[in-house]
DNA sequence: TATTGTTATACTCTATAACTATA
DNA sequence: TATAGTTATAGAGTATAACAATA
C-alpha cells in the first residue's frame, strides 16, 4: 500500500460514515415524502413554507438557484399545495400554502416525527453529544 | 404552531446538521476531484479500484446499477485511467487502472489526505466519539 | 435458463443565460 | 441601473428495459 494510503484511510473512514448516515436519512425522507405523494425536493420546499415567503427567500433557504424555485413553485401549484401572490413590491411573488398545502405539510411533518429516524438508535445524551460534535464541525 | 411541529423540530434538528456536514464533505470532495480533473462520480469510482474488479462488483461497491458502471468505465477509459480486460469467465470484464489511473488515484487520495477535512475541527478523542455514535446509528 | 455487461432511452435535479416587469 | 421572477435549454447523474454473449 502506498504511503498516502494509510492517511487516506484514516481521513476517510469518518467521512464515509457521515455519508452513509446522511444517505440513510435522505432515503428515509424520500420514502416518507413519496408516501405523502411528494418528491423529495418538493417535500423539502413544502417544509420551508411555514410562512408565505418570496421566491428569492426560498431560493436562499434551499441554497439553490431562483430558476429552480420557479420549477418547485410550479410543481407545488400544480398539486394544489401552494399559490403565488404578488407582494407589496410588485416584482416580488409570495409563495404561500393553500389549505391543502398546509394539510400536506402537517402530514409530512407528522410522518417524519412519528417514523423512526436515523437518530432513533441514540438516547437523549448521545443525541446531545452528537449535536455538539456536528455543530463544532460546522464551525 | 401545530401539535406535531415541536416533535418535528426536535426530530429534524439533528438530521439537518447531519445533512449539512455531509454536504460540506461532498462539496470538498467534488472540489478536490475537480482539481484532479475528475468529476465526483468518476473520482469515487477511481477510489474503488485499488484492485482490478469486475464491473458488477464495482456496481455493488458503489451501490448503483450495472448500466451506470458501463458509463463510469467509459469515462475512465476515455480519460486513459482504466481499461477493460476479459476475465476467466468470459462474460466478466475486469476494470483495471492504467499506470496513469494509478497515478491519478494516488494523487486524489493524497490530496484528500493532505487537505482539510470536515473532521479537522475535532481532536482525536472527539473523532472517536463521533465514530462510535455514527456506527451506532448505522446499527 | 441465469448471469454479465451494453445499448438506447428517459427521468430528475439543478444550473446558466437571456428575458420581462418593476423599482 | 438593479432586482425579482420566468423561460428555454442544457448537463450531470442515474435508472429501466431490452438485448447479446457466455455460462
Amino acid at each position: 500500500m502506498p504511503a498516502s494510503e494509510d492517511q487516506f484511510t484514516e481521513a476517510q473512514h469518518l467521512t464515509t460514515l457521515i455519508f452513509r448516515v446522511a444517505e440513510r436519512a435522505k432515503d428515509a425522507f424520500t420514502t416518507i415524502a413519496g408516501e405523502c405523494g411528494l418528491s423529495a425536493s418538493v417535500g423539502r420546499a413544502l417544509l420551508t413554507l411555514e410562512e408565505p415567503a418570496p421566491m428569492h427567500t426560498i431560493a436562499a433557504l434551499l441554497a439553490c438557484d431562483p430558476s429552480y424555485v420557479t420549477s418547485l413553485a410550479d410543481q407545488l401549484e400544480s398539486q394544489g399545495l401552494a399559490e403565488r401572490a404578488v407582494g407589496d413590491d410588485r416584482r416580488v411573488k409570495l409563495l404561500k400554502l393553500t389549505p391543502a398545502g398546509l394539510e400536506a405539510r402537517e402530514r409530512l411533518a407528522g410522518a417524519i416525527a412519528a417514523g423512526p429516524s436515523v437518530t432513533s438508535a441514540l438516547d437523549a445524551r448521545q443525541r446531545r453529544e452528537l449535536t455538539a460534535l456536528l455543530e463544532r464541525m460546522l464551525g
